[in-house]
DNA sequence: CCGTATCCCTTGGGATACTG
DNA sequence: CAGTATCCCAAGGGATACGG
């Protein structure tokens, strides 16, 4: 089930927009951009995704190559992206089973579209460090201060 | 304190990768790109950013206009986005305290760049609505069949 | 090999009350 | 007005055990 589906579509049509945005989304929670974005997110999803992008893996080798996730959230990720269609997943009816999963051409591009953000992380990463020790640095100083 | 600082860099340094893509992350938890990916994928933080784009918004105006954010997490977000240099901060010395709230040069280029995963999510909704419609529909049939 | 089921702990985040 | 401080609940996710 988990919902998702029915709801009200949820992205701001402009109305009245005193900014005209090429995109602006609403606040509310039930919105598609907050949906999609929850599931590019969450812990293990675009590791997934980053992994599948050249090749097919089977259950065991994603399980191999991403340090640290159980075999629950490794199921439950897999179950997400299949679900949205950004995964596909192939059984292969024999004994011992075999599972493979791929990127669909929906998910290439998702994959493809992420890059940019973390072309971006890579880009600015330093300027992002150099903030936050200044940051704290401030805010030691300040409590030192009292 | 909230460490992000003196982690070791955690972005993954190509060594001998089999695929040279542009960019590949590990699978490290204190990777650079999750640190900032858990910034920008938290419930308000975008919603914040975007609103900021074109204009400054003081506190109470922030929280007037994003529906249902608690005063509590509108605060620790600010704190966020401040600490990772996104968005400043300036306090006016007067009585009562007015305190206003900007995007840095730094945080017009973030949303530039989820402009285009919103951009993404915006062309490809159908699609994923139209999938998880699908794959609900094949999972209430496979309950039937029981 | 590829999962599902259960338990349990940690984290995110809302509600409320109080301050400079 | 612009926050802090406290309490508390629900969801995310790890560990473990079991099943086809």
């Amino acid at each position: 089930m988990e919902e998702g589906t029915s709801t009200s579509p949820g992205y701001c049509c402009d109305t009245e927009g005193e900014f005209n945005d090429a995109f602006q989304w609403d606040a509310r929670e039930d919105c598609e951009v907050r949906q999609i974005l929850d599931r590019i997110a969450d812990k293990w999803s675009l590791l997934v995704v980053a992994l599948l992008e050249h090749r097919k893996l089977r259950f065991t080798e994603l399980r191999r190559e991403i340090d640290g996730i159980s075999q629950r959230m490794l199921t439950v990720t897999l179950r997400h992206l299949e679900r949205d269609g950004l995964v596909r997943r192939t059984v292969h009816p024999t004994v011992p089973p075999r599972v493979d999963y791929a990127l669909t051409p929906l998910g290439v591009t998702l994959h493809q579209t992420v890059q940019t953000l973390v072309a971006w992380t890579d880009a600015n990463q330093r300027e992002i460090a150099a903030a936050r020790a200044a940051y704290d640095r401030r805010e030691a100083e300040f409590a030192a201060a009292q």
